[in-house]
DNA sequence: GCCAACGTTGGC
DNA sequence: GCCAACGTTGGC
């Protein structure tokens, strides 16, 4: 089975990857993504053994700040079914889930972040779904030579 | 804080 | 099924 590669999303305000870090074996399930098209990823593409940037959105400077690895594979999101939660959602049935998180593991923090700004400069990355016009999704695919190059970005 | 872009909702 | 209204995202 082929590894694929991921972007996440998330405000560092509420949860960045120094959070991730400290989590007991690094790892955290991702819940609260309340988007279908992300949802679809989550449920039936995003695999065990995946790689994903993990990247920090709304803030200061947004940038692409370490790497993580899938460790678990799509299952129902269960905060969905907790009206305590703010991702509760009375829509969902458990029975008949709508909403699905992954886990994910720390791999690499970067020394040093590569912000959007160094993104959008780097010719080879116009076609990353996180640069495209109006691109909002918090779950995304990313190429494998898109991925690669950020590595070697973040080598500096 | 502003605002463009996008997704969802709900009346018709 | 259409589309206006509304809420959210996220860069700037």
């Amino acid at each position: 089975m082929a590894v694929h590669y991921w972007l996440m999303k998330t405000e560092p305000t509420t949860y960045s990857i120094d959070d991730l870090a400290k989590e007991k074996n690094q790892t955290t399930c991702w819940e609260g993504v309340r988007n279908y098209q992300a949802r679809n990823m989550l449920r039936d593409e995003i695999k065990k053994g995946d790689r994903v940037l993990f990247y920090h959105s709304a803030c200061k400077e947004p940038a692409v700040v370490g790497t993580a690895i899938v460790s678990k594979s799509g299952y129902p999101d269960h905060f969905a079914f907790d009206s305590k939660s703010k991702y509760y959602d009375k829509k969902s049935d458990p029975d008949d889930p709508t909403w699905y998180m992954v886990d994910i593991k720390l791999e690499k923090r970067f020394d040093k972040p590569v912000t959007l700004k160094e993104l959008r400069e780097r010719t080879g990355l116009k076609e990353m779904v996180l640069l495209q016009k109006g691109s909002r999704l918090s779950v995304q695919p990313v190429r494998k030579n898109e991925f690669e190059t950020i590595l070697k970005m973040a080598k500096r």
